[in-house]
DNA sequence: GGGGTCATGTAATAGGTTACATGATTCT
DNA sequence: AGAATCATGTAACCTATTACATGACCCC
């Protein structure tokens, strides 16, 4: 399969909102944001401009005017062409379909975590437990807010995804701790050894 | 808390592997592949160069000596500093504390999925399943390999992790077709409709 | 002993983020 | 009317990735 021309995910988001018709920069910036689609997808304002002209130059969108009002520097208004259109699909069919491999700060930790002394280590995921709950709160308070709104379910899709995320990571770290700590079978002394010699 | 100067997480790696003493930079290179250290934070050759420069500049690794065998290129060798050691520590504290938000590609997807005809959003869902079912079983395969070497469980954590990340994700996918199917409460034919509406 | 691959590093390019700039609008 | 904020875009900077370069070693 051809590789992407633009791999920039607010390339997609662009593209996305592109389908409801044509929109300059701004009202695309407005939209991210207002949309709350900023969670999920990275987004900064120069980014924007940035990823507009890179989908431009690869003739996924073009211009279909630029308007001026007042003094205030031209808006050029962007709409989806055709090639446009058939990426936006294939990109997504393929970000459903394909698990990609993802590079996660906690992996990373962990993976060096020998570096720490294990009774620090049990505390800072002990303090882990605590904030994830607050992070769980707090999605599940946005998602009963939107679905009390008359959101449909499915535009909120991402926010249970989180949840499941979250709630995995609780699970592991409970019981990371318990593997710590298990008075019989803990790695708590060997790790202690093993954390010695590197001082 | 102060920010960060360095905020790749190679630059984590190197000072984590200075900790066993100085290595010039193919040292490390070498150390993180062999390790398989690669799988858990996005290497390459070029980044860590510059990761090690970034890290001298900022004091947290201070060049030790130079040396150079036969007409190959200057070795330069790095050993960690004082306050190398400390970024390093805290460092590792705070991933492990604070769960980062990350914008991870499914979720990316997930909020956008409404681009798509539900039918095929099923179908790919279903291929989903069955990736995450092989990357499953490869990381067990990895996994016992290892136990099997005589590697203690500790040094790999972060594939447990993995592992249980996937499993969210297939149970969440799961779930999610059963949404989309149902065939009393399922969303389909509100979706289709939605879905008309842009085309 | 010539062709690959390893060792080691630098330079060129492209991508993304922050900062800057300026007219318009709203608030007090 | 001046201050603050919004609207809109560009430019400068920094980071990261790819490509390039070259001596040494190993294989047939």
């Amino acid at each position: 399969m051809a590789e992407r021309k633009i791999e920039n995910l607010l390339g997609l988001a662009v593209l996305s909102y592109l389908t409801q018709g044509p929109m300059h920069p701004y009202q695309l910036s407005r939209t991210l944001r207002d949309n709350g689609d900023a969670r999920s997808i990275k987004f900064n304002h120069g980014s924007l401009y940035m990823v507009v002209q890179q989908l431009a130059r690869a003739g996924l969108i073009a211009e279909v005017e630029t308007t001026r009002v007042g003094q205030r520097p031209e808006r050029t208004v962007y709409g989806l062409t055709e090639p446009g259109r058939r990426e936006l699909r294939e990109w997504l069919r393929e970000l459903v379909q394909e698990p990609k491999h993802e590079y996660l700060q906690y992996v990373a930790a962990l993976s060096l975590i020998g570096a720490l002394p294990p009774d620090d280590v049990v505390a800072l995921l002990r303090a882990r437990l605590r904030r994830l709950e607050d992070q769980r709160a707090e999605i599940r308070k946005l998602i009963d807010n939107a679905v009390g709104e008359g959101v449909h379910p499915l535009f909120l899709v991402e926010e249970d995804y989180r949840l499941a995320l979250l709630d995995a990571d609780f699970a592991f770290t409970e019981q990371l701790i318990e593997r710590i700590e298990n008075p019989t079978t803990g790695w708590r002394s060997q790790w202690a050894d093993f954390h010695q010699e590197l001082a």
